[in-house]
DNA sequence: ACCTGAACACCGTTCAAGT
DNA sequence: ACCTGAACACCGTTCAAGT
């Protein structure tokens, strides 16, 4: 029954003015400075606020709640993360079923690693937040890219997708986070970057028969 | 240089008298209480303490802050999960390689639906834990128990092991616990519970070779 | 020795008063 | 119309006063 327009989670206005938008834009930016430089306890309205340049009371204009800020920082880092995969799966398209599975880890991986610090922040606050609805929007776009590209394998069908990708996704989602978090040393992320592409072509091709005979494969 | 007794996140004091013990558990059994009743936003000291029936300075006594408590309550329930998954490795001994798998991803999930309810509200509450000692703690235990199982296999030596069990362990978990913060509904517990082996086995399969020859392995 | 709970510092949020 | 920031309610934490 609820529209999404009641929830309280989205931000108040969208920017009419020139001013407005730069404001809105000083936000965002003081938000991750803040987050970044200060850790998440020290993440203050008034601390944002300050930073960005406006009153505590204006920025209530444009977020009703903290929560709401920080739901629209985590919104975008997951976009362009989405984004990026989604660029890559249409890359992939046709390709050798192996060569689309390391594909798409090479690009969420580096999708990742592009906005380290900030991944790793966010991992952090992103359960304060009522995330749920947005984790699983991301992985329903994840879900059609990858699936589209895996469909167009020219050498392999993959049987029962719809279960076979969401639980590649998660499987892939959690590795990495894992080696984020450990750290994010050197030796994790490499670990991850040799490692993960394997497993994920393991559970590929053991789901997957190889598309009408007479095709050869081959080389 | 800092000794792990100068974290602040340790409990304050072992309990010496019977009374403590009570009074420790009545603690943790509310704070546990509150937070799945009334959510972790509402997990006010005051509130566990009156749920405890003591009084907040008492319970200062026993946890120098919010956090240490949070902390107590999420090492008791990782604990408990790798225990379970422990005691499994150690029954799977000798075992095929894919049964071992097969056993260890069985214990892992159903040690985790065991409290599902707590499972989902502690990964809610984790992050602002600096948890990350706890979980590298857990991981180290997990990955020496699957480790002495996998090496004990009847059929297949792994390569590489050092490399190939941590990164199944994250991604086994990132697996479960998208399954469960989706909802934790029926169609995505048996999609885990049908999928998520099936990942495994594939993952170790393609990383391991046979034993030395002349070991027949069929059936 | 141990417990209590009022008091303190601080944070999210609001809204009367300004421009 | 839009912004400001003092004021309010509430939370984590402490410590003087009790037993």
């Amino acid at each position: 029954m609820a529209r999404s327009s009641d929830t309280a989670l989205k931000a108040r206005k969208a920017p009419q003015q020139a001013r407005s938008e730069a404001t809105l834009q000083a936000i965002f930016e003081a938000t991750i400075q803040v987050l970044l430089e200060d850790g998440a306890a020290r993440l203050t309205t008034t601390r944002v606020a300050e930073r960005a340049g406006v009153s505590v009371g204006s920025m209530y204009q444009y977020f009703p709640n903290k929560q709401s800020l920080l739901h629209a920082v985590l919104a975008r880092h997951l976009g362009a993360l989405t984004d990026a995969v989604e660029a890559a799966c249409a890359q992939l398209e046709e390709r050798k079923l192996t060569e689309i599975s390391d594909g798409i880890v090479a690009a969420f991986i580096s999708a990742k690693l592009e906005r380290l610090d900030l991944s790793r922040a966010l991992y952090r606050i992103a359960p304060e937040l009522d995330y749920a609805e947005l984790q699983s929007g991301m992985a329903r776009r994840l879900d059609k890219a990858v699936c589209a590209a895996l469909l167009s394998a020219s050498d392999m069908r993959l049987e029962n997708m719809r279960r076979v990708v969401p639980l590649l996704l998660a499987a892939a989602s959690g590795a990495t986070r894992a080696a984020l978090e450990a750290g994010g040393k050197r030796a994790q992320l490499e670990m991850l970057q040799e490692e993960l592409p394997k497993l994920c072509r393991a559970y590929l091709m053991a789901s997957a028969a190889p598309r009408k005979a007479g095709k050869r494969d081959a080389e």
